[in-house]
RNA sequence: GGGCAUUUGGCGCAGGGGUUAGCGCAUUCGCUUCACAUGCGAAAGGCCAGAGGUUCGAAUCCUCUAAUGCCCACCA
């Protein structure tokens, strides 16, 4: 044996050597007393590599299930991958662009061909990230939210939510990315701060001479005002609600409103109202009748509007309607404003509000059914404090739009009449006829579903819902999520309403959320800050082990790690002294084959000892692992290892083996506690415990991967 | 605007109503035939963010303040 562990020698080996095995598959566990233990893990998008946060995400996931494996668990782990819809699509439509090609070029087919290519290629990439990490999922098992069993499961729970009437079509105002040309969620916006201005106009009253004046900080959407609003309880401007306004440079008639909406304090009290581009005032035209007036179009540019500002891009326009509004004499002032923005998550356009038709998920049942899963206990958030934001957010829920208007995707199962327009039936197959008019040749709706749609249905699709699968009987309700904060809305939230509506029963019964890792400064981790890091480089330069000890290390309750790489030097340095504890251990023993079934029998003051914290350790180890505190476990471990078992006991262990009375029960003790390390250390520290435990002289010998935990 | 957290030696973090507040890394000094220099032994380094309160006693509980971070929100 070599003086320095070498890791990189070992783990490919090991790693081929338990997919040889097949112990990660739960079908070669024996069934245990225990049960069935089993996660589906968070599916990386195919967009792209492992970054800290999924390294940190997969340590702790399989941490865990190599305990609960070694405790008698019949353990899955099922490992697959997110086809990311807008992400992706943006990624392969970036390639073309430097192909000098746009998605439009190539037409649908062509383009979704190509994407599929893409996948192929790169998304396998993360999985096998994944492997060198050591993380031990059943990759028989491993699921793609676009295959062909999964988009069964995608169409199925469309139909139940059609056929409950739980979606609906409607044209209403959504958010719209113009450069990818899709609707988007609320949850896919990301607000960024932004400095602007507060533009303060002054709109006449019809046969009056008083004006009411309005603050708006997008003064080119007043093309499309339909109303001006107040909030009733304004005695300011009490007796102006129910008079009439003429529309400065398009003098149309509109209304005064009361709604409570409007804040008193803010700008002069008086909003204005744009029902097509603004979520709050499509709002409050519902509740009045008012008009809805689009006035900007799907690639962000002024439409339906008079000839002047026909086509212009919104800010274009802007600067126009205010220079038109000053020679008016209607623009009283302009102050600076910083406001958030919303921006598209996936490539940062700032977002637009248009009217256009989408599907939605009606989601007050739904999140009724959420709440109660969690206020009845049925599922547990593992730290409290997460409960507090799931239940907000429930509580002031929209409905969901789950269509968007891009290519890559499942796509609706809703077809269309051409005879009847708009009128629309759900085929799960392509219909041989239109089932409204029965003559003409329906047309498939071009849109997709939100990959939130199909993530959803993640823990039980991957199990083969809808069909009732044998594997959908072991192992669901899965036993835990374990995420980061980040998409507890976006996919853990859906995960509950989903199973809660569709299989009528929870999706899992913990929610564990980890912390997430930000560098050293305390920024988020990110490529565009440049404060990312690449875990594979840490794995090439430290081993696994060290890498998933690093990360390990500092897991606490804590919501936040700064990352710093000392950790994975530290678990690099550990290796070696496991390295080199062991191979003094091993030349001392010579050939005899050992039996660790019995446990030895302490002569001396100092077996007592190493023995009796031996013990402890474990105990700890236990209650630390239970509660998810996986720092405090490998921490419990590595003191007991370096300065109880190898500063303390093994230099007494050379004075008690000189001594020919004590020397053999030396050598029992010796093997038992390092036996016994290796165990304790294996869920953490899986690719050099396992080569290790293996070169041991033991009688009765498995793969580390199935041995009994110690109690 | 609301919520959730964090603030402990140079750096990254544990801990937790009561004799000397811990760990890793870094630092200083001394050790190399006999598992490991990715090592061994020793040492230095902290008025536990600030203010007030509860208590016989607080770094630990409570209140407030300040910085920092994250999430949520339809203030135009």
């Amino acid at each position: 044996m070599d003086k320095q562990y070498q890791a990189k020698d070992i783990e490919e080996k090991v790693y081929q050597s338990w997919k040889e095995g097949g112990l990660f598959n739960p079908d070669n566990l024996s069934e245990g007393k225990k049960g069935s233990f089993s996660i589906a893990t968070p599916p990386p998008n195919v967009t792209g590599a492992l970054h800290m946060g999924h390294a940190l995400n997969f340590t702790i996931q399989d941490t865990l299930i190599r305990w609960k494996r070694m405790q008698g668990f019949k353990t899955l782990l099922l490992p697959g991958t997110d086809h990311a819809g807008i992400a992706t699509q943006n990624v392969v439509e970036k390639k073309l662009k430097k192909e000098g090609q746009t998605r439009f070029d190539l037409g649908r087919d062509k383009f979704i061909e190509k994407v599929w290519e893409w996948k192929k290629e790169y998304g396998g990439m993360i999985l096998k990230q994944i492997e060198s990490l050591g993380v031990s999922c059943d990759w028989s098992r491993t699921r793609f939210t676009m295959d062909d069993n999964y988009t069964e499961a995608v169409h199925q729970s469309f139909l139940h939510y059609y056929n409950k009437g739980l979606v609906y079509r409607g044209k209403r105002a959504v958010n719209w990315c113009p450069r990818c040309q899709t609707s988007l969620s609320d949850l896919e916006l990301e607000y960024k701060e932004e400095k602007g201005k507060l533009w303060f106009i002054k709109y006449k009253l019809k046969n009056k001479n008083e004006y009411i004046k309005v603050a708006t900080t997008r003064p080119e959407t007043m093309l499309g005002d339909t109303a001006v609003a107040v909030n009733p309880k304004d005695k300011r401007y009490k007796k102006l609600v129910g008079e009439t306004i003429i529309l400065p440079i398009v003098n149309r008639e509109i209304p005064i409103v009361a709604d409570e909406f409007v804040d008193l304090e803010f700008g002069t009290g008086a909003v204005k109202v744009t029902p097509a581009h603004d979520m709050g005032d499509y709002q409050i035209s519902q509740r009045h009748k008012l008009e809805v007036m689009q006035v900007i179009d799907e690639n962000g540019r002024m439409n339906n509007v008079p000839s002047t500002y026909q086509g212009l891009k919104a800010k274009e326009a802007r600067e126009k309607v205010v220079a038109e509004l000053d020679s008016l004499g209607v623009l009283e002032k302009v102050v600076d404003y910083t406001h958030q923005v919303p921006k598209c998550y996936r490539c940062n356009t700032t977002i637009e509000v248009i009217p256009s038709w989408q599907w939605f998920v009606k989601m007050d049942k739904l999140a009724k059914l959420s709440i109660a899963a969690v206020e009845k206990k049925k599922i547990v958030f593992t730290a409290k404090r997460w409960e507090k934001g799931y239940f907000a957010w429930l509580e002031n829920i929209q409905d969901w739009c789950i269509s968007r208007q891009i290519w890559w995707g499942h796509r609706l199962p809703v077809w269309f009449c051409q005879t009847k327009k708009e009128a629309h039936f759900v085929s799960l197959k392509a219909p041989k006829k239109c089932s409204i008019c029965g003559q003409c040749q329906p047309k498939q709706s071009e849109d997709v579903f939100d990959t939130w749609f199909s993530s959803a249905l993640w823990p039980f699709a991957t199990l083969g819902w809808p069909k009732k699968t044998k594997d959908l009987k072991q192992f669901y309700p899965t036993d835990m999520i374990i995420t980061a904060r980040d998409i507890i809305n976006l996919w853990v939230v859906r995960m509950i309403f989903s199973s809660l509506e569709l299989l009528k029963q929870v999706p899992f019964k913990k929610i564990v959320i980890h912390a997430t890792i930000m560098a050293k400064d305390g920024r988020r981790m990110s490529k565009s800050l440049g404060t990312g890091i690449n875990p594979m480089d840490l794995i090439e330069r430290y081993g696994a082990d060290a890498t998933r000890f690093g990360l390990s290390w500092q897991v606490t309750e804590l919501q936040d790690i700064r990352f710093g790489e000392e950790n994975m030097m530290a678990g690099k340095k550990f290796c070696n002294k496991i390295w080199n504890a062991s191979r003094f251990v091993m030349q001392q023993l010579g050939n005899e084959k050992f039996d660790l079934a019995t446990k030895p029998k302490p002569v001396t003051k100092e077996d007592k000892k190493i023995l009796s914290a031996l013990a402890k350790t474990i105990k700890k180890v236990n209650n630390n692992m239970a509660k998810f505190y996986f720092g405090a476990a490998i921490q419990e471990i590595y003191h007991f290892f370096w300065h109880q078992f190898c500063d303390l006991y093994i230099e007494e262990a050379k004075n008690q083996i000189r001594e020919a009375k004590s020397a053999e029960n030396t050598k029992k003790i010796l093997i038992y506690v390092l036996a016994t390390s290796l165990k304790i250390l294996h869920p953490c520290m899986p690719f050099i415990t396992e080569e290790i435990y293996q070169s041991l002289p033991l009688k009765k010998k498995k793969s580390l991967i199935i041995e009994k935990w110690p109690e």
